[in-house]
Formats: C-alpha cells, sequence, structure tokens
DNA sequence: AAAAAAAGTTGAACTTGTTCAACTCGGGAA
DNA sequence: TTCCCGAGTTGAACAAGTTCAACTTTTTTT
C-alpha cells in the first residue's frame, strides 16, 4: 500500500494511507458543496477537484497536532473528526467536529505557516480530501473563480461562528445543548457526551446532571 | 434599563449627512488596512476607494438595527462603533466593536439580504466610508483581485472568531476583561464599563466587583 | 445651573456550573 | 475469558456569575 503523506506529529508518526478503492463517486460530494456556494461549471468543478486528494485516516488517528505547522486544507468523504485544543488546565476544549461534507482546516496555520494550536483528531475511520499549500496556491492561481469560491464560503463562516459566540453568551448550558442535539443529530449521535460537553464549554459531570434533569 | 425597540429602525429614516471638508487623506487609512492584507498596485487600490463613499455618523444614530436589512458594508475612518443584539431577556449582547481601521459589517443580511440580527450603533461621532450592494458587486466584477482581497480578510477574521470562543470556554470572566483591555486599549478606553460588559458576556455588577477585587 | 438620566458600586440571596471522589457499566485488548 | 480502561453517574462542597434593590456618582439635557 503506497505511503504518500507522512507527519511528523510531535511524538507520533502518521502514515496516511492512499484508499485502495476508487472514490470517484466521492468527489460528488465536495462538488455539491461547492454548487451549494457558488455555481460552476462542469470544467470548473473538475479542475478545483483534481488537485484534492483522498486519503484514509484510522480512527484516533491525527491530521495536525498543536505546536506543529498545518500542511494541507481538507473536506471530510467519510467519517468524522474533533477539531480540538488543549488548555493549561488540561481541559480539551472542541472548536467544532466535522463530518461529511465539511470543511476541515487550520487556517491559520496553513494561511501563515505558524505552529497551530489545534489537534484534529478522527472519531472514526475516515475518508477525507486534501490540498497542500502549494496546490492549493496554484489553484488559487489557476482558476479565479476559486477566490469567489472561498471568499464566500469563508464569509459564510463567519457568520456561524458569530451566531455561536452568541448563543454562548444568551444560552444557559442546557438551551444550547439541546440546541446543538437539534441543528446537528447526525454528528451527535457520532459523540460521546465528554465530547460534547467539550464543545459546549462545561465539564462533562455537568452534562450528565443536565441530561438527567430533563427526564 | 435594557434598551426597548424605541429605535424602531424598520420604520425610522435616518438621514446619513455626506462630510463637509475634504476627506481625501482618509482614505490612507483605507489604503493602509487593504495593504495590510494583500499588496496592490496603487491602481488597484485607487479603483477600490472609489467605490467607498464617506459620511458622517452622529453619536448614538443607528447605522443598522434588528430586523431591516444590512444595505452597506462600512469601513471606520474615526469614531467608534458597537455591534450588539437584543436577546429575549433584555440584554445587550455585544458582537464586537468597530474603532478606526475596523470594518463594519453585517455579512449574513449583506450577503443574502435578509433581516438583520444586529445592531451597530455610534458611540461617538463618527466617520466611515460606506458601499452599497450594487456597487459591492460591481467592485467584485471590476477589479478580481478583490475577491482574493475579501477572501483573505475574511479568514483573517475567522482566526480572530476562532479563538475568541476559545477564550470564552477557557478563560474566566476575569481574565477575559483583563485579556481585553490589553489588547483593545485605544478601544476600551472609550468605553462604559457597562459596554464592556455586553462584549464580555457577563453582568455590569460582576464586572464591577471583577475591578474593585483588583485594587 | 438645575433636573433628569444614565453609569457605576455594593451587599445579600440566589442560580449555574466546577471539582473531587467514589462508584457503575460496557467494550476492547491480552 | 479476564482484565482494565475510559465513559458515564451521582453527591457534596465549592466557585463563578446573576439578580435585585438601594445607593452614589457622573454625564447629558434643558
Amino acid at each position: 500500500m503506497p505511503l504518500v503523506f507522512d507527519f511528523k506529529l510531535g511524538f507520533q508518526y502518521i502514515a496516511l494511507t492512499r484508499p485502495t478503492i476508487l472514490i470517484t463517486m466521492s468527489y460528488d460530494v465536495l462538488k455539491q458543496n461547492i454548487k451549494k456556494n457558488l455555481n460552476l461549471s462542469t470544467e470548473e468543478l473538475e479542475g478545483i477537484c483534481k488537485y484534492y486528494k483522498p486519503f484514509d485516516v484510522k480512527k484516533k488517528e491525527f491530521l495536525l497536532t498543536q505546536g506543529s505547522i498545518c500542511k494541507f486544507e481538507g473536506f471530510v468523504l467519510e467519517g468524522c473528526f474533533r477539531i480540538f485544543t488543549l488548555d493549561k488546565k488540561g481541559n480539551e476544549n472542541t472548536l467544532y467536529f466535522a463530518a461529511k461534507d465539511w470543511w476541515l482546516m487550520d487556517i491559520d496555520s496553513f494561511m501563515n505557516q505558524t505552529p497551530s494550536n489545534l489537534n484534529i483528531q478522527a472519531l472514526e475511520d475516515s475518508k477525507v480530501l486534501l490540498i497542500n499549500r502549494r496546490d492549493k496556491n496554484a489553484l488559487y492561481d489557476s482558476l479565479p473563480v476559486v477566490e469567489k469560491l472561498f471568499r464566500i464560503m469563508s464569509q459564510k463562516a463567519l457568520v456561524s461562528w458569530q451566531r455561536r459566540l452568541i448563543r454562548n453568551h444568551c444560552f444557559t448550558a442546557k438551551e444550547r445543548y439541546f440546541h446543538f442535539l437539534e441543528t446537528y443529530p447526525d454528528i451527535s449521535s457520532k459523540l460521546t457526551d465528554k465530547q460534547i460537553a467539550g464543545y459546549l464549554g462545561i465539564s462533562h459531570e455537568f452534562l450528565s446532571k443536565i441530561k438527567k434533569s430533563e427526564k
């Protein structure tokens, strides 16, 4: 099995393998995702997709760890990831989860090539499409419409982050918990309560008490 | 006393006045801001700036209110603004402040022309550069590099929002307060404690106690 | 300058969420 | 199969932050 990408991740050495089965179909997920943001021609979609390479990631493997530099931007075809930081107190603070049809990156570290504050870990066996920095820049240069595409996607993401911050201020932990369950039923069903607590910004003990109070 | 909707901007007509003095110099602030993100030629900078029109905004005037549709994107030349939402409990939750050299918009409402959830209010007599939707689209079309510019700016903004969310989870109110003072000394000096509390997501009484505990 | 309206302070009672420790339970590795 | 580890639960004591109300100070309006 060809070993295409390898990452030195802090202590850990991770070898990503190229999937053994053909995943021509998989690009449809990416194409549909793009089309939701901008109506592109078939040629343009193909021109974009050819830069993204498929990889398998095993459960519990890290695509990125704090301190290392993010060398890729990604898109999830299958499976689920957890993007989190470890704070001084040792709490794992989850920024977001990325399941099928989600983008996966540390923009900060990728753009500026500075050490990342984030960890990206597969919660189950997953398939992703990855693009490295050189190819991403080549993609921007070869297809100017990609600038517009990512401009639009970034602005939409911005809106989501603003809304989440407001929810964190205005809602109680209980309200945030049920909002999360309702908004992301497909993702939340794959998660442990501990992981959900890390996303909500509360202790897992308290989440347990929230659940009890609702029975 | 919570702000009630006596400022019905859906109905209210706000007459922005064009500044009486020439502000040729003012565009330098915008040009410098753009250059921080992308190195553009003098012609490109001029090509962008000509779309942005200067306006005066009086203290306490609203550029946008919840429920109305955002018809502009803006940039602050002088003064200071507060961007906030009013929640069900009547709390004013401040998303951010925009002083000189900051961008000012409700991307969500502006992009999709949907009713805004935000209020944008001048905290002091201010000067802004505004662009409407038609001109913004014309700008994107006339200068493709503007797509790249806003793609980069949006991605940087994204990073800031992610970091703020993590700070909200990992830091106590006291830590967040001092972080804010240190990070934005120029802005925080213009604000009342009540406004700062609204940004930190805490009650102004508690902020008062934080300050006392540090003396 | 006086009056009115906000902003800020303080204390007490209260709610929300944390921490620690002890326990149960289920699933994966040897 | 057994062992063990990590997830989840529960309770008690604690810390963080809110609410309300009364008060003082500062700012704005007239």
